[in-house]
DNA sequence: CTAAAAAGCGTTATATTATAACATATTAAC
DNA sequence: GTTAATATGTTATAATATAACGCTTTTTAG
C-alpha cells in the first residue's frame, strides 16, 4: 500500500515521457524533449526527476546518469532497487524477484550498520546480445 | 590468482592517494592533491583512475562518483563489488562477504541475462551515527 | 635485436551532469 | 483567509567527464 502522489505539471510531463520510453533517460535528454511544452531550463527537470525518484515512481541508474521508470506498480520497494544492464545494448531491465529482494533486505553486515535502502545493478550481455 | 599489474608513475601517485585515504575521493579533489606531483590535468587523473578500476586496485561508488581502494587485497571479484554507506557520515566500506557474493553470482532472472559483474551498494546509518 | 603495436602521457578545449541563489506562484493545513 | 510548505521560473555557475591531437615509453612478436 503506497501513498498516492499527485504529480504537479512539470513532473506529469516528466513522469510521461520517462514512462512511455523504452530506455532510460538522461536528465538533458528529457530536457530536449519537454521544452516545447514549456520547460526550458536543467533545474525544473532536476526538481521534477528529484521528486519522482523521493516518491518511487522513476529510479535513477546510477551507472548511466540515467532515469527510468518504475517496473513495480510504483515501487513499495523504491529503496531496494535491482536491475539489469546490458553492456553491449545498453537495455535495461527492473529486476522484480521477492527471494532477491528478502535476502538484501535481510542482509546484515559484521559492522553493524542499519540499512535502509539499496541498490544494485548487474551487468552482462542480454540474450538478444549474446548470440551476436 | 590474480596478475600482477605494474603501476605507472601516474596511476601509483593517484593510487597512493586514494590508498591512504579513510574516505572516498572523487577525481577533483584527486587532482588537487596531486598537482604539485606534477599532475595537472583532469585527463590524467581520469585515465589513472580508469585503468586502477579496470584492474581492480580501487573501486569506484557510483552514487557518490568517488573512489576507494579495494579493500579485499585487490579485489580478484572486482567485478562484484558491494559497499554499505551511511548516509550521515558517508563512511563507505567495502563489504566482503562470500554468502552474499556466492548468491549474487549466481543470480539468474528470468530474462535469461548473461551476467559478468555487479555492483550493489547499501545505504544507512553505521554504528556511530544511529546513537547521535 | 628490432620493428610494429599497444599503452601511456601532456595539453587544450569542450561536453555533460548537477546545483546555488533568488524572486514569485501555487497548494495544503489550520 | 492567513500561514506554511511545495513548486516554479530564471540566470548563473559548479562539478564531473571526455574529445582530439601529437608525442613518448613499454611491450610484444618475429
Ligand atoms: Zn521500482
Ligand atoms: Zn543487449
Ligand atoms: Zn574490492
Ligand atoms: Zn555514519
Amino acid at each position: 500500500m503506497h501513498k498516492e502522489h499527485n504529480l504537479t505539471k512539470n513532473q506529469q510531463i516528466i513522469f510521461n515521457l520517462i514512462d512511455k520510453s523504452s530506455e532510460p533517460l538522461k536528465a538533458y535528454t528529457i530536457l530536449s524533449n519537454v521544452q516545447k511544452k514549456g520547460i526550458k531550463a536543467p533545474l525544473q527537470v532536476y526538481r521534477a526527476l528529484d521528486k519522482l525518484v523521493e516518491i518511487g515512481k522513476i529510479h535513477k541508474i546510477e551507472s548511466r546518469n540515467a532515469f527510468i521508470a518504475c517496473q513495480n506498480s510504483s515501487c513499495q520497494v523504491s529503496k531496494a532497487t535491482a536491475f539489469s544492464i546490458c553492456e553491449s545494448c545498453e537495455k535495461v531491465t527492473e529486476i522484480s524477484n521477492s527471494n532477491l529482494s528478502k535476502y538484501l533486505s535481510n542482509f546484515k553486515d559484521k559492522a553493524g550498520m542499519k540499512y535502509s535502502k539499496y541498490n544494485l545493478e548487474f551487468f552482462g550481455l542480454c540474450k538478444k546480445c549474446i548470440t551476436k
